[in-house]
Parts: C-alpha cells; structure tokens; sequence
DNA sequence: ATGTCCTGGATACCAGGA
C-alpha cells in the first residue's frame, strides 16, 4: 500500500502533472496541498476517471487539502481542531483501509518574526495536540503532508545561509517536529535513508531544481502501529522536472499488508 | 537584494503569497 504526499501548487493548473504521475506511480492514497481551488472548482471528474475517490477541502485562492484513494476514503475531519475562528483550509482526514491519513499544510509562517509566524507555532501546537489525542485511542495514523520545516539543518537543505531567517528553518519550529518523533511519530523518509540529502521541494528562483537547492519540506509521519509497516519510502524527483511543474515533488511511503476495504 | 510563478483587483501593471 503506497500512501503518498504531494504540493500540487494549484490542482488545476497542474492538472495534466498530476494525472501523469497518478498514472505512472500508482499511488493507493494521495494527500494533497495547495489546491489553491474553491471547494467546487475542484476537478473531481479527472480524478475519477484516473481511478481515485476524493474528498477535500477548498478554498478560495490559497490553501486548500484533499486525500485521494483508490478506495472510497471515509472522511473523519476537515478542519483541524483547537480553534474557533480558523478558516484557512489546511487539514483534512480520512480513514482508508483502517489507517487515518492526516492531510497537513501547515503555515508557511513567513516573514518571521510576526503574526505569520505565531499562527505557524499555534497550529502546529495544535497538530501535536491532536495527534496526541488520535495516537491515544490506538488506531494506526500517518500524517502526511507540506509541514514547512526543514527538520535537520545538516542534511534537509542545500548548503547555504540564504535561509538563516527563513521561517521554515527556525529552531521554534524544528523543535515542534522534533517533538512529535519524541512522541513515536517516526520520520519515515529519514528512518529509510539515515545520512542521505532528499529534498522535496526545489524554489521557483535562482534555478534551485537544476542546481539542486532544495530543502525536505514534505513528510510522512508513523505512529506506533505502523512502524512495523514500513517497507519503504522515497521522493518521486523525476515529477519536480516536467513542464509547468509543482515546486515541490510527491514524498510516498510503502506499507505492508493487505489493502483492506 | 535578487530571482519565479500565479492570482486578483484594479487595469492595460502591481501587490501579495509562497
């Protein structure tokens, strides 16, 4: 079963990308950011003629998350808890085959300092303590998604400084990601490749892809039942190369067993 | 500081977000 995660940077722009990789990587679930759609604007009859149920959540401009399935995805959620007044639509959830696939665009945050950044800190404290919550109840979980940090300084970004006041690469929230592999929510690109540079995500700018600038941006993260799980994990590179590309490329994992309905 | 790409609102470019 291969799970995968994916910054589209705008679902139908990037429509063609999209199906193209659908068809040749055959992912059984996608979770996917950036829709940058309205709720009705989202191409739902593309994604199901390439064989995919979907749920999702959109919004007008920016933000904007779905979780394909190749089975019918039971939507659990479609906002993250622990605020009143959030309306940026950055979560949604789903039980597939008897896992909860967390859908995560978590705030960018910049610039930073400011009140960006504060909304980055406070939704990921709310991630955390949601993800608390879910891992209580026993139920195998993946959080998927574009968690906007750079977890290690040292391997998870090109060398360079241009990114020293970056919010994506600031110790507040690193120590946030940290935090949640303390908790037993395994890394689990890193827990596959120890040592290794992947990057998923390549700037527009300054030809990062060509010079492979990038930074690892987009995780998949386990929680203690499906650590055992793990076959393997990788970043589909080749995606991040195609004309009118994503910035980002698609991040999978590869869980054992049965594809159960 | 720069660079890219895209949207939206006010135009016939520019601000803003990523």
């Amino acid at each position: 079963m291969k799970i995968a995660t994916f910054n589209i940077n705008n679902v139908n722009k990037r429509l063609a990308n999209l199906l193209a990789w659908l068809s040749s990587e055959h992912p059984d679930v996608v979770c996917l950011q950036e829709l940058k759609a309205e709720t009705r604007s989202f191409p739902l009859a593309a994604i199901e003629d390439a064989g995919y149920h979907a749920v999702w959540q959109g919004q007008r401009t920016w933000n904007g998350v779905a979780i394909l399935s190749r089975k019918p995805p039971v939507l659990t959620r479609r906002a993250l808890p622990g605020a009143k007044n959030d309306e940026q639509a950055r979560y949604i959830e789903a039980a597939v085959s008897g896992i909860i696939i967390g859908c995560i665009y978590l705030p960018n945050g910049n610039p930073q300092p400011g009140p960006k950044f504060d909304y980055k800190l406070s939704w990921f404290d709310r991630l955390i303590k949601h993800a608390r919550g879910m891992d209580k109840e026993g139920l195998p979980v993946v959080l998927a998604g574009d968690f906007n940090v750079v977890p290690d300084l040292s391997i998870d970004i090109y060398p360079t400084r241009s990114w020293d006041k970056d919010a994506l690469t600031q110790p507040q929230p690193r120590a946030r990601f940290a935090l949640l592999q303390q908790e037993g929510w395994l890394d689990s690109l890193r827990a596959k490749h120890p040592g290794e540079r992947l990057y998923t995500y390549w700037d527009y700018k300054r030809q990062r892809w060509e010079r492979n600038g990038g930074l690892r941006l987009d995780h998949l993260l386990l929680n203690g039942p499906l650590h055992k799980r793990l076959k393997a994990a990788g970043v589909d590179r080749w995606v991040r190369g195609e004309e009118g590309a994503s910035d980002h490329a698609p991040a999978w994992v590869e869980l054992r067993g049965k594809w159960k309905s």
